[in-house]
DNA sequence: CCGCGCTCTCTCGCTGAGCGAGATTATCGC
DNA sequence: GCGATAATCTCGCTCAGCGAGAGAGCGCGG
């Protein structure tokens, strides 16, 4: 990668970020396989708790989008997901085009058991953390964020 | 995910770094399609750029543990990457089972055009960071880091 | 109130990523 | 040298995800 620009206390400090990122896609794939899933059924499955955590319509359309998927795929998740009793299929009343996602109780003790420990590590250390500490943090997910999305080239 | 326990502010934080997490994924696999490839030979030029830079030797062996493949489907991905010309095989001299993966310009160019700009960002905001700030960083990443490689059940 | 375009999801057929099993070739201790 | 072990590759297979298109439901204009 070639990112020996910078000050080195700066390189190393993405290349951490890059490890936690490659872990924590290798974590998915080794509990995926743990649990008769997929990596992407595991990513499904965060997805769909986050939304019902932030109490967003979960929709099979929204779910696609949002993995990458196109909606055959999509189709094909959650018929994975609903065949393990992970989520079930519920028409929308208001337009029943849609399919609402909701998840089951099983799914909410797999993600407790996945992002759990990981979870609990980090909020430790964030216990310890001053305001200008865990700011600093803030600032530096944030650009890390950022500085995925823009589509350059496209 | 129901992780509300914790400080909102906490959260947040791990939110955070699920999204950057995420948001990597998705552009890895988006850079791939683009440049004819797959997410997964994506990670393991990353993973060979990492080991060059690192001046680690990169066998095939290492790749496939790395990327969390079986031997064949490691054989696969080198297969794919070699017809792409982004790396070569080079039998080891010292060793003439295992086979060195040498990654070729064309290669180096890929990993930066991937990793640069979202580099670039971090650096940019790290530039502003005072000792304290960058050690916090340090620290939360080195968390969240060792908070996924335990192995609790197996 | 009916038709028409648009949106959302699903079905079908297909390509190819990754697995398990085992063959092949090379190293090493004896 | 020879058997045990290690690194990689080959073969056959399963199934994730894609493209294309069908079907059902929405909502607007006439």
């Amino acid at each position: 990668m070639n990112d020996d620009d910078g000050e080195p206390g700066h390189a190393k400090l993405v290349h951490l970020l890059r490890a936690v990122t490659v872990e924590y896609g290798l974590r998915q794939a080794e509990f995926a396989a743990r649990n008769g899933m997929h990596a992407t059924d595991v990513r499904a499955l965060i997805s769909l708790l986050d939304a019902a955590r932030a109490d967003e319509p979960a929709t099979a359309g929204r779910l696609g989008a949002r993995l990458g998927l196109n909606s055959a795929g999509t189709t094909a998740v959650i018929d994975r997901l609903e065949r393990l009793g992970h989520v079930a299929r519920v028409r929308d009343a208001r337009d029943r085009r849609r399919i609402l996602l909701r998840v089951e109780p099983g799914a909410f003790r797999l993600g407790r058991e996945f992002s759990g420990p990981p979870i609990d590590a980090v909020l430790d250390v964030l216990d310890a953390f001053g305001p200008a500490e865990r700011d600093a943090v803030r600032r530096f997910l944030t650009a890390a964020l950022a500085g995925f999305s823009p589509k350059p080239g496209a």
